[in-house]
DNA sequence: AAATTTACTGCAATCGTTTGCGGAATGCTT
DNA sequence: AAGCATTCCGCAAACGATTGCAGTAAATTT
């Protein structure tokens, strides 16, 4: 069966196309009458406009882009969530595609969302030395781009982030309030700004209040070893900068039979979702991806209002108590 | 800066669009040297060819719709993930949308995806009596659909499933492989399709071969305080019909500081990510969600390639043996 | 030198929708 | 009855790309 046109109506009605058009936007130089004829027909035909030529007419894709390392991640896919959610309350398409970090698919993906002219981009940039030079292409065309989590290191671009800084910082600040004195603390990749961020905030908090030993792990099966053989009797406490080091330390913890908080105590930074898998849950600094996401939108949408104001966004973050500290 | 066109090039080069567009596409009727010259000037304007234009002019889309309940769960984004990648792959792009279990917003969605002229869709109904008259439509028009997962209870419908009576099944087996006697089995929803297969499945395997004690969760936290609740001295093991049911039965679990195995068994039907959290790592049948993304793209592609055969396919799944049982 | 082939390139219609402009019919005023 | 506003509607161009057909110039044949 075929798609049902503007033409279709127009001529079993009697109509010219462009009187069909206007009846059916409401417009106010067409009859009741003849509105109604259009519409009990259209909808009968079950029409449905044909966003490709709206699209192209108008120049206006109300689609928008969102590139990511990856979907299904601790963080992302909440991230993606939440904007979907927006995107679709207020009228915009999602065109989401992976990159797999790889710069060759990153690079194509872009290319594909500006065939589809797309009005703005949501970009998480992979972590291997990935190109630039095409989003900034994009600004040249007027198309905006929202950098988020993984951000290029310039300042004349719009970045929403977790709050780096404050989460490790408030972190730091509830580990000493408990007065602990041996931490083993797991960050990742030294390389990633996120780490560095990190690690300097925490080390900066403690400030020398408490021994802090750092260890940089590179995913979760790294962080199980490490911790087993970083620990010591007297560790108090461990710190997880993220939740892949987090499942890593657990693993190690549940291994050794170590009792939380008795034995030790765990703090993390985290969206949630993973220590509350555990009893007692883990107490946590919140760096929620869902959040990020409607933050991510509110500057996306400023964007397309036509604000030329760069923007440098921040979530700000929450501790969470479990009774794991 | 304004996109640059067809036009745009064959104004500065002095030549008809027509020879422009052919020379872009490699057509034998166009010298090399005119190529050679397109081509260049192609190449510093940036030209990217404007996808709403072919689109229209080829009425072929290039894109697959995919509505979900939520991205943002256990099983899905795997899922979708899988999907992504091979839709890439096959110069698709996946426009995804989530529904949020409301019959409202899944309809609003079709609306969108049927605007788009999507070449193609995965579908997976809300639980609550989604409006399956709207996804017939898609077929009249000649667009594939794909049910996963939650698949609609009628025979004349494309459906992709994990095998989830072989997977109770295996479960079963598993249990009573290990001499167990008295279980403690959670389900989901009882009006679930889902749980109602892999419930008789499950039933039909032990086969009176151990006491079963079946209980139905809706959630998380219903399934933590069941578990609590019905867990006795004599409950030697523990099955869960999913990672939801898992993460709940787990918390119990550790609440009362029960040692896994030694004082209870734990078996689940999952896709991995939640059974490997804990050491011992959770005993699980797999039911991968990026193996169904695999599979729900190949019925696709069967389905765009003209084939009219229906398809109810289902995925194997195996044991994956985690210290727990 | 005329006729025919070959190598390039352009015209124009098409996909479905929107919209400025102008035109016809009707009713209302003087 | 002539002039005017009002109401309703259609023409045609435009968005950007594709493609069948036809046209022109040069090269080749006769």
């Amino acid at each position: 069966m075929n798609n049902t046109t503007l033409k279709t109506i127009s001529t079993v009605l009697n109509l010219s196309i462009s009187t069909v058009s206007r009846a059916l936007k409401n417009h106010p130089d067409i009859s009741e009458k003849t509105k109604k004829r259009v519409t009990e027909l259209a909808d009968t035909l079950d029409y449905e406009p044909n966003a490709n030529a709206i699209q192209l007419r108008t120049s206006k894709s109300n689609l928008f882009g969102l590139v990511v390392p990856s979907i299904s991640n601790f963080f992302y896919h909440s991230f993606i969530s939440s904007v979907e959610e927006e995107s679709r309350r207020n009228n915009f398409s999602l065109l989401i595609l992976q990159s797999g970090d790889d710069p060759g698919i990153e690079l194509s993906n872009l290319k594909l969302l500006r065939q589809n002219r797309i009005s703005g981009l949501f970009a998480c940039i992979s972590t291997n030395n990935s190109n630039i030079d095409a989003y900034l292409k994009l600004k040249e065309l007027d198309i905006p781009v929202i950098f988020f989590d993984k951000v290029p290191d310039m300042v004349n671009c719009n970045k929403v982030c977790v709050g780096d800084e404050a989460s490790a910082s408030i972190a730091a600040s509830a580990i000493l309030k408990k007065n602990r004195k041996d931490i083993l603390a797991l960050f990742g990749n030294k390389n990633l700004l996120i780490t560095k961020k990190r690690l300097a905030a925490f080390i900066e908090t403690i400030n020398g209040k408490a021994s802090v030993k750092i260890i940089h792990a590179d995913n979760s099966d790294d962080a199980e070893l490490l911790t087993t053989k970083n620990i010591t009797g007297k560790t108090d406490t461990i710190f997880c900068m993220s939740d892949e080091i987090l499942t890593g330390a657990m693993k190690a913890i549940q291994k050794q039979g170590l009792k939380i908080p008795a034995d030790i105590s765990v703090i993390a930074i985290s969206n949630g979702f993973i220590p509350k898998l555990f009893y007692p849950e883990i107490t946590y600094v919140e760096t929620s991806g869902y959040k990020l996401g409607k933050l991510a939108f509110t500057g996306m949408m400023s964007c397309i209002a036509g604000s030329t104001f760069v923007q440098d966004l921040t979530t700000q973050p929450v501790l969470i108590e479990g009774g794991s500290l």
